[in-house]
DNA sequence: CTACGCCATCGTAAAAATACGATGAATATG
DNA sequence: CATATTCATCGTATTTTTACGATGGCGTAG
């Protein structure tokens, strides 16, 4: 249903190796803004506004307005909705 | 590392609508064969087939040669793997 | 042996993902 | 106001994924 296909999303933004550092980067830097991200990984700052955009879209993080800046965090909400799924299903 | 690798790479096999598929019935499907999930997907026999290489090179699941058939399985141990390193890192 | 069912692989076409530079909007700084 | 910083989006090139038909190997049945 509507739930299976947020949960294949997830999978699916969670499956590329670079989001996934971000993820963990956001996991032990869990205040911070794209500059940060973009001086920690070795890929351009359009790459990178990509790939947060497909981690938003997913619903595993938020983006906030902070100034000029954008602040994103881990969307703890969802990742406990996903960690539930996977132990439900599996 | 080469663990966060494998990890990556089963969310990624996991990231994909028919792979999450062929995973659901195998959950209610324990014994089955290509033909059964040919069967039961609308897709052609080469793209199942494609997409159960997918899962077993992630590690997911488990093809034997069952006389001229093969016969997939979860593979339960791959699974609880996974489902800890989900619970470990978010 | 012949014929059929099961399935992996090959080649290929179409679609999607990935990466980058360039651009411009919005905010902050001087 | 003028300039610099931050970042999302656009356009595009390249790679990867996805799906299919065709083929052939292998086991089974007749």
């Amino acid at each position: 249903g509507k739930e299976q296909e947020r949960l294949v999303t997830m999978f699916k933004a969670l499956g590329n190796p670079t989001r996934f550092e971000i993820m963990k980067y956001l996991v032990t830097h869990p205040i911070c803004i794209t500059a940060d991200i973009v001086d920690f990984l070795p890929i351009a700052q359009a790459t990178v506004s990509q790939h947060l955009k497909v981690l938003r879209e997913a619903g595993l993080i938020t983006g906030t307005a902070e100034g000029a800046a954008t602040a994103h965090c881990l969307n703890e909400e969802q990742i406990a909705w996903f960690r539930t799924k996977v132990e439900e299903i599996f």
